[in-house]
DNA sequence: CTTGCTGTAACAGAAGCTGTTACAGCAAGC
DNA sequence: GCTTGCTGTAACAGCTTCTGTTACAGCAAG
């Protein structure tokens, strides 16, 4: 468990909002995808309230209340998933700041800087490339066997 | 401290390594890797012992002990030192298996796999653009300011 | 045999994630 | 207006991981 599921947990919401969207059941609540991705309803609250605040679903409040997608699904990349529910940079730099007495510790924060945000941004590129559409299809492939 | 920082430790390293190796000093003790990355010597054995295992560097014994890069810098990757450091996936599945009896908890997790090795192929081919050499002239050059 | 370093186990403190309980807030509809 | 059902969020426990640290056995050069 050295890496995390939230997006895996925010992506299978999405997918299954989709889904059930396709068979016109426009709303759903916490309980019902929680009980999809078999978990416990706070823990998909807490996903779809970082997705709500990125905009790409909508909450109704009181009775009759649950969420819906924002947009359909071919327009929500994993991309807009990743962004909302991942504000970490994907490698730390030192925790404590090098020996500045060094020439390697000296410029090898904002060297490497450079380099991990080439890398994160061809991952985030590949992420763009690919919509929770994309997702449900071939979730739906899958499954059907 | 979200993300964690193995991959820059590793990094740092070998980086002072190659400079060192192009000064003239071909062996560096841990405690010495240590004095420049500002950590605890047995952090830095760890961490070399890792791309030990992997064979971007050497080490000997007894005394005179010490670490050397086993490959030219330019021949040492990003993507080779990821590799060493880092074997965990870059995104988790789910914790518990999802509702075999939902279509999406069926078909969602090799799907979710495809897309998700698609990701990490394209941050691991940004890695191997890089090497230790780029990074050490990299360094130098912010460095030297 | 001395010496200096490696290799590794063991442990503590801090942090993050998941799962859970609890409860206030909100709005639709009677 | 009141009931009802869901959201939003705080708080907490258990687990795991990471970093930093101490301690000590093992190894080889001289």
């Amino acid at each position: 468990m050295a890496a995390n599921s939230r997006l895996t947990i925010a992506v299978h919401a999405l997918t299954w909002m989709a889904l059930s969207e396709r068979r016109g059941r426009q709303v759903l609540t916490s309980d019902q995808v929680a009980t999809s991705v078999r978990t416990n309803p706070v823990v998909i609250r807490r996903s779809l309230g970082d997705l709500r605040r990125a905009g790409l679903v909508t909450v109704r409040h009181g009775v009759g209340a649950g969420w819906s997608l924002a947009r359909p699904p071919h327009e929500i990349t994993l991309l807009d998933v990743y962004a909302a529910v991942e504000p970490e940079p994907l490698f730390a730099l030192h925790h404590s700041e090098p020996n500045l007495e060094c020439p390697v510790g000296r410029g090898i924060r904002p060297a490497l800087g450079r380099f991990y945000g080439d890398a994160e941004q061809a991952l985030r590129r590949q992420l763009a490339g690919a919509s929770i559409a994309d997702v449900l299809d071939e979730t739906l492939e899958t499954g059907h066997q």
